[in-house]
DNA sequence: ACAACTAACTAACAAACGTTAGTTTTGTAT
DNA sequence: ATACAAAACTAACGTTTGTTAGTTAGTTGT
């Protein structure tokens, strides 16, 4: 995801600020610090700050949505989407680790229709995830217990991968994969 | 944990408004409007908006980091420290699910001496629960996979339970305690 | 050579920020 | 009633905030 554009430049540097202190506590004139250049100059390339943090949100949640939208639509067995699902998210958490932070944390700071459109696709993708999950259970392939239980620990883990996974220095993704799918399925015991 | 004194409710209801919108986006005048009060006001109980964090978030890390000690003394099997220590976090975050909020989200913004004490209480915290899973492992009551996987799985659950356990509409603690320690340890399948 | 465009700049704005100082109100004990 | 302390108030401070306007330097196309 390396940028291209000005503007992918700036968007980039930004995430990068936005996941170490959030977006509130970063300024206009941070991100120009980072860019090598004066807050109006930013300007130039973005309409303001709220705009970064759309960009930067939105695109996310979009690769998410359409990830589940593929995933659903092969032929495999429940489990084994949830195994597609896992290595979707730790894919995008490899690629997009910056981007994922502030869907995390700053979510709640997009305007009127960003904000609106967000909260729909968040609860698309976990109403298409628990759909997974409950079908896993009816054929016999996943522990009666609790849908939501099961949901929320697997997508927790999921989510906040990111701030773990550049910790213990950027260990090989198929492993990392493997690991977590062993974990999160089959348990530690 | 009702507050009692005035500059516990201050800091109960500053508490409230940082889960929704992180440290960094809520004003004094925010937390003094919620207190019927004007923010001038505030300083006649408090030192300033730092403290506010800083009571919220080392009292609660003190919290964990007593748990641990009292769960690490007891003559039981490291099996069994790990189902405490789920039922200390879910405890936790059943009677103060916003100064958790803070401590996962804002800990970054407390400053000097306290963001140094509280991220050398977050290592130890972490250290002592690695120490026991890798003992879990050796006497053979845990699968031999990397600890950092098995610990990260965990502690991520654990500290985001908190965003998810008010959604689901107060679910009772024991049954909450009995499906996390089953999921988390035992797998889904 | 000249026009157009791109992307930087300086300067400044109005609003919001955390905080301080000094004053007034309120409740309580003598 | 008086004195005192606690807790609210008004007014203002110096900064910082996101953003706008107008200008300038460098590049490109004709």
């Amino acid at each position: 995801m390396k940028p291209t554009t000005r503007k992918e430049e700036i968007i980039f540097q930004a995430s990068q600020l936005f996941k170490e202190k959030g977006f509130s506590a970063v300024t206009m004139r941070d991100i120009a610090q980072l860019m090598g250049m004066k807050a109006a100059s930013l300007y130039n390339h973005i309409e303001g700050k709220q705009e970064i943090l759309s960009i930067l949100i939105l695109d996310l949640a979009k690769g998410f949505t359409s990830g589940m939208r593929e995933i659903e639509q092969m032929k495999i067995s429940p489990l084994q989407k949830i195994e597609k699902l896992i290595e979707l998210h730790i894919d995008i958490t490899v690629n997009q680790s910056e981007a994922l932070a502030s869907l995390n944390n700053d979510w709640m700071h997009l305007e009127d229709q960003d904000l609106e459109e967000f909260v729909r696709m968040r609860e698309d993708y976990e109403e298409h995830f628990r759909n997974i999950i409950k079908e896993g259970i009816s054929v016999g392939q996943i522990q009666p217990r609790h849908p939501e239980v099961i949901l929320f620990s697997i997508l927790s883990t999921l989510r906040t991968l990111y701030l773990w996974y550049q910790k213990r220095g950027k260990l090989d993704v198929n492993i990392l994969k493997r690991d977590m799918v062993a974990v999160l399925l089959r348990g530690i015991i």
